[in-house]
DNA sequence: CGATTTTTTGAATCATATCAACGTACGTGG
DNA sequence: CCACGTACGTTGATATGATTCAAAAAATCG
């Protein structure tokens, strides 16, 4: 069941036999079937969940009730709202299994007892922020500096595969679009291919 | 000349005197005049700057040579090009005081070292990454939801006094808009204000 | 003071959003 | 297996917020 989760770990650090029996005394592994939620705004966030298989979303709805996603993590990722689970404040996100998945769940206590427990697993965390960050900024800067096209073209160099997986109007909500506009930049996009061929 | 930043670092970690020792033998204090540059676009990152006085900010310029600020950091904050000070890769930022500023700089041999030899130091920069990752995502969702006018007074509810220190260009350059369009913004709010006494 | 930088204002333009309708595909229950 | 409902994607017409360009006004600096 932790192997997933255990390989993820291990790509960054050393983790030891008896590292993973504690792990395995201080997650649950969950399954969420489609369109299940893992957090329902308003909720005070209480896990980190890493993603077995399957993939989940986390998005933000605004007062003209348009979802924002925040972010994807399919399998090999994390996914949680840092913001709540650290502070314990209610969340204004929303997480929702967009297949079906096996998810491995952290809570706030054993995230704590775990960095102290295995201090690799600290060096794991510092790592996975500090990379989040900065793969942030650079989403921040596409945002600002890119056209809708410039946009979409960006993500497919980032995730090739992302359209055979995810829906095309959320993918448009990633983007900061909508779902009329990323359907005609993708019209442009074939018209200009079979135009170059 | 490192009170300032001992300060700061000791307001998330203990830090003992032998620490501080360690710290002042392994970074420089470093003054920029106005308009001076701690980084140029093309260059690598070598520092990390603990701002003890001043201000300085990072941009980007895009293919149309538009600025696009990425942070401001006043004293007490730091600054760098997280990416290019890690992989040592060239960065594309510029970072500018936009003030005489005093920083104290950490090379990255410096800041590997001291993570090491002042495991304080370690937790501390987890926190700031974990922090400044979070405030990005935040930064992040407001330039999803909010208009150019919600954008400003978000902006002014976090950082009131912004408008004293940071010419009104860089505002909206920070915001993800024109010159033009912030002094229009503004001029609307001022109207609505005295239309409201 | 003159010179440069910054901010303001106006008019035209543009990229994207909005609203509404339609087509298509999918999956579930009858 | 068909029919119906729901979700998803497309297309068109129109609206809108923000940008662009140009120039004047105001502020700042040496």
């Amino acid at each position: 069941m932790l192997n997933d989760f255990f390989n993820k770990l291990s790509k960054n650090i050393l983790l030891t036999e008896a590292d993973k029996v504690i792990f395995s005394q201080h997650v649950v592994v969950k399954k969420l079937r489609k369109r299940q939620y893992l957090l329902h705004e308003g909720e005070i966030c209480k896990h980190v969940a890493f993603v077995n298989s399957g993939m989940l979303r986390s998005y933000l709805v605004d007062e003209k009730s348009n979802e924002h996603i925040i972010q994807f993590a399919p399998e090999g990722w994390f996914i949680s709202d840092l913001y709540s689970f650290i502070t314990e404040d209610a969340s204004n996100l929303n997480i929702e299994a967009i297949e079906s998945s096996e998810l491995v769940l952290v809570s706030r206590a054993s995230h704590i007892y775990l960095e102290k427990a295995v201090p690799e697993f600290f060096k794991f965390n510092y790592l996975q922020y500090r990379g989040a960050y900065i793969a942030l900024q650079k989403r921040l800067t596409s945002t600002f500096t890119l056209s809708a096209e410039e946009k979409y073209i960006n993500l497919l160099n980032i995730y090739p595969d992302i359209m055979q997986r995810v829906p095309q109007h959320m993918i448009a909500s990633y983007l900061g679009l909508t779902a009329e506009t990323l359907s005609r930049v993708r019209k442009k996009l074939t018209k200009k291919k079979s135009e170059h061929s």
